[in-house]
DNA sequence: TACAGTGAGTGTACGTTGTACACGCGTCGG
DNA sequence: CCGACGCGTGTACAACGTACACTCACTGTA
């Protein structure tokens, strides 16, 4: 799992089997989504991947990935690589917002994304296009608040994500449940909380359904954050 | 490391040893805080906090804990107790905005707490204080707007805190650098992303010294996030 | 004083993870 | 035809969390 600070898989190019291979680096990272997508990040092990592309060693993927840590790299960019990005229209809020919804959506797909991009800084291609993309919106601004801002966006829309994937997680744990099920597993814990009567405002949340707005009102809780950086723009 | 739904820690007391016994909850949290802060996360293992505590083997912890996963919920919420929730104002903007900084110079104090954080919901006693010192201060709002509001809140002050963990944990795995040496030790990675002209913003950004607000602009960035929430109060 | 009971900590063992290393098979260039 | 090299396999190891059975030492009761 260490790797020394030079070899980021982005360093050492897929090797191009001259002869016939069975795997590739495509191959191996589309399996890894798939099961990823399906069963949950840590799901996605060495061994996992490998049979599931009929190896029967774990052993045959380092070749192409170098180590684990590369392939959640590879991963993790595939992923960015489904965020398009258009051409920029000049209005840095509405390219902001576009780039914002786009990346949600994709984390909408791949519930592990954000679990997984805290482990390593963005540097696979993809990853570095939507940076620059992001950072392009907000050229007009001296570099290091372009970046923070970029960061403050970011950072809303993987939290958001988050808390959905921890959703997504304590369901798996439970079994599959239905949105009731769920609701009835969770109930012990927060009627034990509720009794003690020590969080008045938190009971209050509790009785109103304990929801909060996610999914649907993502693009409100981006709207916020924009009109806050709005107001801050020269 | 899997958990039956209803057995959360908090759920079993700490037994509350009759007899004379060495380790208790208390003792073995401080020395996993101790050993986290010192050398991160994934330090603390079981392992580790057992010989730290003079015990020979792992199991003696598990009395206490229950589960690793025990452990870290633990941790957590004897990080949230350090942040303390003073007499409301009445000024939710005030409130809050104490809150995130509190919670902030707790996750400078304990740079692992962001990465652990996300791995399961905030239930410990000192979390639901938090968050119930948060509502009440949107205690106005209907309870899922205010708990949206608050998650953004605390998206922004982790996310954040999360940057600056990996520039940390990247610091762990080159050696123990100065900023300069860390610096040096980037640069080839970000040398061959610039060398590729291909993302002109990115490098702009790097050429003016890859620096984006965290430690000190983080007040600023709350600001901004608590301007734009200020926009749609009622 | 004797004895059962209980509670604290130990030791051993298992399954799973990532991955290092040495080996066998196949195809190609000389 | 034959060595070299690309490609995948098999075996093995350390470290992780943790289940299970166990040994002490102390305590309350008879």
């Amino acid at each position: 799992m260490a790797e020394a600070p030079g070899s980021l898989v982005w360093s050492l190019p897929e090797p191009p089997g001259g002869q016939q291979p069975n795997l590739s680096r495509d191959r191996i990272v589309r399996a890894a989504l798939k099961i990823a997508d399906a069963e949950g990040a840590p799901a996605a092990t060495m061994r996992r991947v490998a049979t599931a592309l009929g190896s029967s060693t774990p052993m045959s993927l380092y070749r192409y990935v170098g180590s684990k840590d590369g392939l959640v790299d590879l991963m993790l960019d595939a992923a960015c690589g489904e965020v398009s990005t258009p051409a920029p229209s000049g209005d840095w809020r509405a390219d902001l917002r576009a780039l914002a919804l786009a990346n949600w959506d994709m984390m909408q797909r791949h519930q592990w994304f954000a679990e997984l991009v805290h482990t390593r800084p963005p540097l696979g291609p993809n990853a570095l296009r939507l940076t620059d993309y992001g950072l392009g919106a907000l050229s007009f601004l001296d570099p290091a608040t372009a970046m923070t801002y970029l960061g403050m966006v970011n950072s809303l829309t993987i939290g958001t994500a988050l808390q959905l994937a921890e959703e997504l997680k304590m369901r798996r744990r439970v079994g599959l449940p239905t949105d009731d099920d769920l609701r009835a597993a969770v109930k012990p814990i927060h009627d034990e909380i509720v009794a003690t009567g020590r969080y008045p405002n938190y009971n209050r949340w509790a009785a109103d359904g304990g929801r909060f707005h996610n999914a649907a009102g993502f693009p409100l809780m981006l709207d916020i954050l924009l009109d806050g950086l709005a107001a801050r723009m020269p």
